[in-house]
DNA sequence: CACCTTATTTATCAGGCGATAATTTGCTGG
DNA sequence: CCAGCAAATTATCGCCTGATAAATAAGGTG
């Protein structure tokens, strides 16, 4: 690739010569390396992230000490801030059958993290890095599902003052993977045409609650 | 066991010095990249493949033309013959429920199947190759779950000689992306015990079939 | 308009990678 | 017992990688 008179990247983000702000030219190497790392895994270069942001390789390290500290900014950037506040208060709102709120959280959150970028960076992640495959399962553990069966328990006349087991977590977290795993049948490969995903939802919350049900009549 | 004084690599195959069949050598080279990768993922270099397999690198030229071919053997070893024969009978054996003859069926599986080298390489084939991942969904799909959908709607009354739709498959692979989600917590991150393989096999077909039944009453 | 800060580029390094050619050495058949 | 085939090793190449140092130029401030 000889360098030509100017004009490569040019991109919907200011094609930019150059001399961006700090916190913007961060963002956009992020970026770039969040895109890229999803298609290749970590191993994806600094040069080629560098291309794709525009800039040469060597201007990455003024803004990240190394690959290292790039690749922990790219998991902030994917892991957080996907989850929007207003969710915690929504899955206790008992106004609503435990269906109706888990079935619009989870079209929600799903239209959130059903994106190839998510999906295969928090693959690669789970894959590579131990800590933060647990630090993820307990965050969807205690924020989605330990409440599901608090507010099922209590929909079926129960309390929800005691803690959750781990018997009662296998069903909604066979739900929960089902569903990522849907996910990844549905985006990242794209897949012959599955069905809605409303409706796999519904049916996914339909066998957590049904099971709940049946066992409770034993 | 351990054979003579030079042993460096000491294993259950003969700590061999040199001068292996071809056969015995191409295994344990497909061996020893199989467990490189499935802690690497296929980034693994060849050298330090050779190193674990006790031979020097430029030896893997003699067997595998290049790495990529490499990868190739991995897969098969990964992949195929990790099928029994003798599930298909069995999965159609309608002398029993089929609740029992599935869960038969999948603490077999899940015993072949939930192993770290396994549950790994084929995360990172199913992220680096979406051929491979679309083959095996197929497999899956055609082998176990499409037969589920047949076996149960026999059970339920009905007849088998229909084809299977997208809809019907909707909660079994639910079921099956879970339990194999169930296997990456359990086996790859070793988390805190979740409960045995048994009884989460129990609540995942249990979800599917109180499922099928309750649409039936509609 | 000139200055100075600093974002950005050019040039470069050492190490690891996949791959190849030439050489050595173990084993088996005559 | 030795000849020769093939398994295995040594030596090496060119390329790409992450990272650093020095040179350049953009753009706000006075």
């Amino acid at each position: 690739m000889v360098q030509e008179a100017r004009a490569i990247p040019s991109d919907a983000p200011p094609p930019g010569r150059r001399r961006l702000s700090r916190a913007a030219r961060k963002d956009e190497i992020v970026l770039a390396a969040a895109q890229l790392f999803s298609e290749t895994g970590f191993e994806g270069s600094t040069r080629e992230i560098a291309q794709r942001a525009g800039i040469t390789q060597p201007l990455l390290y003024r803004y990240f000490p190394s690959k290292v500290d790039l690749i922990e900014a790219v998991y902030e950037k994917v892991y957080l801030d996907r989850w929007n506040p207003d969710w915690d208060a929504a899955l206790l709102d008992r106004s609503k059958p435990v269906k109706e709120r888990f079935q619009e959280f989870y079209e929600a959150y799903t239209q959130t993290v059903f994106d190839p970028v998510w999906l295969r960076i928090s693959s690669f992640a789970a894959l590579r890095d131990a800590q933060i495959h647990d630090w993820h399962t307990h965050v969807v553990q205690e924020m989605i599902l330990k409440p599901l069966v608090r507010e099922r328990r209590v929909e079926l006349g129960g309390t929800d003052d005691f803690l959750v087991s781990k018997e009662e977590l296998a069903a909604p977290w066979l739900m929960h993977g089902g569903l990522i795993d849907h996910g990844m049948r549905r985006n990242v490969l794209e897949l012959d045409v599955l069905e809605d995903t409303s409706k796999v939802i519904s049916k996914a919350l339909d066998m957590v609650l049904l099971l709940t049900e049946a066992e409770q009549s034993n």
